[in-house]
DNA sequence: GTTTTTGCAAAAGATTTGCAGCCAA
DNA sequence: TTGGCTGCAAATCTTTTGCAAAAAC
């Protein structure tokens, strides 16, 4: 199945016109593995297995696949997430500051009320970010010494 | 009134025991000002009004401020912002992708909605940020040109 | 063949840090 | 007097860009 996700980003950037690469390939490959991931991971994995990927290669591909609809660049503190969005509607965060544990959710209800404060204001909403932070069960229990965090 | 504010951050932090000098006033008294304010604004605004400050004293004056809990640091998009928490409580903003313009606002059944959400997956919240990107009706009406807004 | 992508090196932009001298408490 | 603060310059980190060679279509 991951074959027909690649297959399926391949073909929208031909109809783009724009072209298929190893890299470029390597780079799809590991992003449509994870929810979420930051250049510097998607760098480590890549130089660790696989061919030489120099930062601003991949860089550029998650570029293409943002504007592509693929993917989604968040800022999280301080690194730039990507999120995999091709098979994911819209989404918030919870995340945990002592381990960096991330899950993702959807609530109809905040989206509702939203919309309703945007309305209240004037706006016409084309796109929301929330985050919430905190200690997840584990970690209350079992705090994670920030070392390894 | 910006005299008794400008006094209550001067004795917080020399309760901390650290100290007062005419840079941080100027800072304090322009980040005062502000609802929300970056480093590069405060630092035209340093620069064109009174005496000379380097953006390191900027950043942390800042980072100072943001410590002893009179100002909270958050990035929206590529610049981070700093917001004036000293009179406030926590907040939302709605942000205006045509012309910059930020709508704070609070709430309440947003906060419930969070802390259910949290709680469900066994999260204990500390923290939250939740950003609304929008066009504002002034922009739907006049769009403002990229290059004034 | 033409156009896009790659990879290197360099640039750019934001933020931090080392350090000597200055200044507030 | 002492330890924090300032200001300069340099370092760091993330992300972008110029460009010639290589690859894709």
């Amino acid at each position: 199945m991951t074959q027909e996700a690649i297959e399926r980003v391949r073909s929208s950037l031909g109809r783009s016109r724009l072209r298929w690469s190893p890299q470029r390939e390597q780079i799809v490959l590991a992003f449509l593995k994870q929810d979420h991931i930051t250049i510097r991971s998607l760098y480590g994995f890549l130089n660790r297995n696989g061919r030489r990927t120099p930062l601003n290669t991949i860089y550029r591909t998650m570029r293409v696949l943002c504007e592509n609809g693929f993917a989604q660049a968040r800022r999280f503190g301080e690194e730039t997430q990507y999120d995999n969005i091709s098979t994911k509607g819209d989404h918030d965060h919870l995340i945990c500051t002592g381990c960096g544990h991330i899950v993702e959710f959807e609530d109809p209800a905040i989206e509702e009320l939203r919309q309703q404060v945007a309305l209240a204001n004037g706006f016409h909403l084309t796109g929301r970010n929330l985050e919430l932070y905190g200690l997840c069960a584990g970690c209350r229990s079992y705090p994670v010494p920030p070392a390894m965090a």
